[in-house]
DNA sequence: GAGTGGTCTAGACCACGAG
DNA sequence: TCGTGGTCTAGACCACTCA
């Protein structure tokens, strides 16, 4: 099943794998241009930049048009913490994200009507805020967050982190319900996170509802797939477990 | 940010899309060559390629070196059920998977010494279950559990779902752990699955702990992104809600 | 304007699958 | 053997970035 001839492509991308990991191409540092690469391999153009466009898909060369070919720095693994009720939505393990957010109001329609639960035709008013994640200059991050208008706080300011969230002033949760795919990002949100369109994204759909079974939250987040993951931590009570049969 | 002039690739891709959405493309059904759908897009094999390559990503279309390009089958989504105890990890729609597993002994090392929290010098004997479900006739999902040797039931057959797993004679669980992220699939479980290299997997590693703290189980599933995706529900206990500040 | 990546061409030759 | 997809070439021309 194994290849018995490695395409160049993949001796190429192993080779520059190799000298990033070993320091001989540094973290930030430009790699050559795509024409002496070539040369230097002894291949064409786009052999090359297949072989880029590997290590794009793993995270490890960052391309900006008209500048060159990046070794991106190792990435601080995020942590997306589930289950919605404990406080910290972000373990970030050593410097926090910088958000920006804007706030939107808009009215559901389609998918956010049935996150929400509302009858398509008889449009909510909602209040939207998106917010991106920075990590340093680069953006980390995407979510887009949808509020009931009337559960919004009146002020909405930019707010430091994402989990201080107009969570306060509402019955207090009883169901979070977060449902996660793997898929590749649109092209909008591969150049808002200016990620390779073939960098797989973790898309985290998340759903709060309150004790009256009134959905308070919906959130779309995208994670990158290389420098995010999601844990969920169940713990067990007895009850569960005595009743697993 | 938007392209004003969208790419050949992208409107072959986007044309292709629409034939296929509208049935005049039928599931399962080939595709006319590569050869012949250059001519009729008046585009060069590489060009065409990359269109197809695009609708590979998404799961549209399944290439079969030395037959063709066939339209896929619109997939059963799959649901994973996180949180561990309760009773189905697969919520399966309608025709159930079918499973076929490999039990192998092994010593643990690396990951799965760090996996199963022991020390990597005093490997600790496991027994690894492979399964592969399958949806029909072509692979769905893949799923590698490891369970200390002494933990794992002396008789190992092919059981029939994956959560008939050895969860009976052991001390009761305590705490699941679940770490999902999205990545491209290595090159054999891209093989393994029949799934393109560029189609995002959905990667859920679960650990479960006993009442005493020992691992149990520690469990390596790989989703293809567009066939499954993964389902965590939390309903939150009056303590936690009041603990929330 | 110089240098970079982005897209595309019009072929060539190789590897795989089925008859 | 024949038709398919897989890989690759050696350019061309366009678009973006920066000085």
């Amino acid at each position: 099943m194994i290849r018995a001839v490695p395409s160049r492509r993949d001796t190429i991308a192993d080779d520059l794998r190799h000298q990033i990991s070993t320091g001989n191409f540094q973290a930030g540092e430009r790699l050559p241009s795509e024409a002496e690469l070539a040369t230097h391999y002894a291949v064409s153009t786009p052999t090359l930049r297949s072989a880029l466009a590997l290590l794009q898909g793993e995270g490890l060369v960052e391309k900006i048009h008209g500048r060159g070919n990046f070794v991106r720095r190792p990435y601080r693994k995020i942590t997306y913490t589930g289950g919605g009720g404990e406080a910290p939505t972000w373990a970030t393990p050593s410097a926090p994200l910088h958000m920006t957010a804007r706030t939107t109001n808009l009215e559901a329609y389609g998918l956010l009507a049935a996150l929400l639960d509302v009858p398509p035709r008889s449009p909510l008013r909602l209040t939207e805020v998106l917010y991106i994640a920075h990590e340093g200059k680069s953006p980390h991050s995407l979510a887009r967050i949808y509020v009931p208008h009337d559960l919004a706080p009146a002020d909405s300011p930019v707010r430091g982190e994402i989990a201080a969230r107009a969570a306060d002033l509402r019955p207090p949760l009883a169901e979070v319900q977060e449902r996660l795919s793997a898929r590749l990002p649109t092209q909008e949100e591969a150049t808002v996170l200016r990620i390779a369109a073939s960098l797989a994204v973790l898309s985290l759909t998340r759903v709060a509802t309150d004790v009256t079974g009134r959905v308070v939250e919906a959130a779309l987040l995208v994670l990158p797939g290389d420098r995010a993951d999601a844990l969920f931590t169940t713990r067990l009570t007895t009850e569960e477990r005595s009743s697993k049969e």
